[in-house]
DNA sequence: ACATTACATACCCATATGGGTATGAGTCAA
DNA sequence: TTGACTCATACCCATATGGGTATGTAATGT
């Protein structure tokens, strides 16, 4: 076997630079292909590849505009990564005491019970 | 040219199920490479290269005792990860409201500081 | 001395990557 | 209709992966 398909996760998605920096261009908003072929300053056909793994794990969504597609963001796929590697974070934050422990739990029940507020 | 080697860094190191296992073992607290071996059911030589790129990006650290070699965990490597993925999480968290940042950024800070209580 | 244990490395293999160029398909303008 | 533009796909290539088996090298045990 090879190594797993980058198509497989957004771990194995994420784990491009070209990639993320393609996100890092879709967090300000949609945009094109030929815009961000401009922003990249790589061939067409490379953003159009990249772009199709970020489709097929979910990480962007198209919409059809005329002869453009513009592309946009779909942060959620990444909750996996942030779910796993927050776990470690006390690993390299040695002030990351009992206090904190307590503030980070209650921040993600918050989150967990969804819209109660 | 060919997908980036996975020890270039943390990104896809870790972009390996396996890898990410061995991590997960070693929060527990230094093994044995035999342990390692047991605990994820694969043969020996593989656990070995995994530990290989491990150590290569600076996620394990090896201190030998006798014929065993015991690895342990180091987060630090991980960091970049985190900082780049929370930036999105806002994302997919819909309820991540004004207060969140404020909450976040102070949080943030704090840290940045270092020891100064 | 010899066997055994613990681990790393050397190979071999199939796979699919990221890079590139060339081409196809759809849309719009003159 | 013809041409220009936007984008996706089809190929080709070098690379190194994750999986495996076989072998080498220390350290311990007898």
């Amino acid at each position: 076997m090879a190594r797993a398909a980058t198509t497989t996760d957004a771990f194995n998605a994420v784990a491009e630079p070209r990639r993320r920096q393609i996100l890092d261009l879709l967090v300000a908003g949609e945009r094109s292909v030929t815009d961000l072929v401009e922003a990249l300053g790589v061939v067409q056909p490379l953003v159009s590849k990249h772009l199709r793994v970020l489709r097929e794990v979910g990480l962007v969504e198209v919409r059809e505009e005329g002869r453009q597609r513009l592309y946009r963001l779909n942060g959620e796929p990444l909750k996996p990564i942030h779910d796993w590697v927050r776990q470690y974070e006390r690993t390299w934050s040695s002030r990351f005491d009992a206090l904190d422990d307590v503030l980070e739990e209650l921040k993600q029940e918050e989150e967990d019970n969804g819209t109660g507020h």
